[in-house]
DNA sequence: ACCAATACATTGGAATCTTAGGCATTAGAA
DNA sequence: TTCTAATGCCTAAGATTCCAATGTATTGGT
């Protein structure tokens, strides 16, 4: 990510969304995307998401695809069942979270 | 704070807001003023606040004034000119953020 | 021929919070 | 009246999560 980093702990729940718009994704893919959805804001290191995928999909929370471009390999990850339920929790919690952070950013309306 | 912690990181924006809309507050108060405005969702352990306020007053952010109540002290802590500034980037900042998971959630409008 | 972009990965360390304590005063319930 | 919960301050150890740096290899553009 990048500043102060406000994004920590929202990674997770950004993947999980990702994947589950997109079907599948691969991990550079991901990257770009959030840069690009963000307009810049947003920059995942890969230090912190391939280890976050590996984790996921111990978890059972992913599932893998390789695939062959020419000489390159590309591992393609989508949702598992298991997934998209941790994928609809996650969704909830970040729109409560953004939500609270309204409240808290606006609290006229007390 | 508390579930999986979202707010990792939103802490230092949240208490230069509220000092600054409320003028000054103790630690204690705080605490219970972020859990009401929030119904409950955000609870500010002390363990994360007192050190949090403590640096931010090493850094001239903020000041102190002790104050007897019975024979209990308080610490009302407000903000510096210094912690002023330091309060209006940090939610331009809590806003951009706010609105760039706006984004990420709702990525209909691309 | 070389550099930037693509694509994977790991490691060490910094930052931030949680858990779990500790101390003292005060108000209220049993 | 005694004991608990709330008020009010605090710290220390540890977990989590991310960043910065680094490494390897292929590919496309100049």
């Amino acid at each position: 990510m990048n500043k102060t980093s406000l994004y920590k702990g929202c990674l997770e729940p950004i993947i999980l969304k990702l994947l589950d718009d997109n079907g599948r994704m691969y991990g550079y893919e991901i990257t770009q995307k959030v840069k690009e959805a963000t307009a810049g804001e947003l920059n995942i290191t890969e230090g912190a998401l391939y280890p976050l995928l590996h984790r996921l999909e111990a978890e059972g929370v992913l599932e893998v695809e390789m695939e062959n471009i020419g000489n390159r390999v590309r591992k393609y990850y989508s949702l598992t069942k298991a997934g998209k339920k941790e994928k609809s929790k996650a969704v909830l919690e970040l729109e409560n979270f953004k939500n609270t952070l309204q409240l808290l950013l606006n609290p006229k309306l007390a």
